[in-house]
DNA sequence: GTCTATACACAGATAGAC
DNA sequence: GTCTATCTGTGTATAGAC
């Protein structure tokens, strides 16, 4: 209805100007979302408060909530757009099919732990947390989840034909432990040791899980 | 001052009253931190409310304030009584002589993932939360972490003289790669699978930490 | 030391003007 | 959509009687 309000634009380019207040509008959102992602990552979401994040923003709180419905939908857009980064980098290696696929295990990984240790990956809180339920209930999220499994379990099942992925262990175990890379304080702790540099970090971690502990 | 005002008890049985006293006062907090360290557990520091200690323990949120000063003080009795925990343990262990230093590693590792799959393993919030700095002023806390990782310490460089552990690892990755059990989320979501038992969840893992994924 | 009742602060969320 | 101002709930912590 007020759409037509100020209908005086000329049609040819009412698309595109429509197109600018939306680019606008993202552009507002993707700061919002990558504020909330970096404290999610710093403090967690319950250690998280909404006007820290309108603060850092430099917006007001009321007009945070005019984006985002509730401080979970804010949280939840910041799980989707990680999960959508994973899915971005893993379909670019999938376009790299001479790789050994433990290879692509390995690259994803060592992707994921160097998203830890820039401070923009967002760890849940592991057990019930009322951000779990709603992710839960988030399609965008899930999907994403799902198809980032299914390509993970797809490498997996190829590692453990090919005599690279040690075949004893359950794929979904595997899938797990990779997972499990993205909140691994292990990274951390020794970034705040200060003996090691990034580099090293990633490898160090990187080996530890795929060669184990035990001497070979 | 009040000391002396009941002071018409016999001497020689003024001591085991007071005894009693105390060993009434001991199980009572040995209650409140019994259920800190469920609830710390089950959904971390942040999402913990004293109001819900209380009431678990069933006393009235003042009488616990009696007990410890503060939230923080709380948590971090928990904290310590968990690490109390593993320096008995590893004391008991230290006993069997005959044991190779991996093994007792592993003993360790596996100690600490029965404690986390048991809901007893208070995790704190990986990066800086508030409990953080408590715990650094908690004298008995770290020295209670320090003890454990001296003989962690002396386990690791010993399983790199014989052979066993990967000896190009620093022996201050190793100490965090298990320490990192405690927190480890691969336990949750397997359990939360249903498709293992307990024993089989803890072996798996164990086997991932120890043995790495890629096959040998 | 235990209770009931309450102070105090702050977080999530809204109202309503512009 | 953005703001200021506010509502409402809840959480930590205390007061004060017993």
């Amino acid at each position: 209805m007020s759409a037509s309000a100020s209908a005086s634009d000329t049609p040819a380019k009412a698309a595109p100007r429509r197109s600018f207040r939306e680019r606008m509008h993202q552009a507002r959102e993707d700061a919002i979302i990558t504020t909330v992602n970096r404290l999610l990552a710093e403090k967690g979401y319950e250690a998280m408060t909404v006007d820290e994040v309108a603060a850092e923003v430099g917006i007001a709180k009321a007009s945070l909530y005019k984006h985002f419905p509730s401080k979970e939908d804010l949280a939840a857009a910041a799980m989707v757009r990680v999960m959508e980064r994973a899915r971005a980098f893993i379909a670019e290696r999938r376009g790299l099919s001479a790789v050994a696929p433990i290879e692509q295990l390995k690259a994803v990984a060592r992707w994921t732990m160097e998203v830890q240790l820039d401070g923009e990956m967002p760890s849940l809180p592991s057990e019930n947390s009322t951000l779990r339920t709603a992710l839960i209930d988030n399609k965008a999220y899930m999907d994403g989840l799902m198809e980032v499994s299914d390509q993970l379990g797809e490498w997996i099942g190829a590692a453990q034909s090919d005599g690279s992925l040690n075949p004893a262990l359950p794929p979904i175990a595997v899938l797990y432990t990779l997972y499990a890379r993205a909140c691994d304080p292990v990274l951390g702790f020794l970034k705040t040791g200060g003996l090691f540099d990034r580099e090293q970090i990633v490898d160090l971690v990187l080996s530890t899980c795929f060669e184990g502990l035990r001497a070979r």
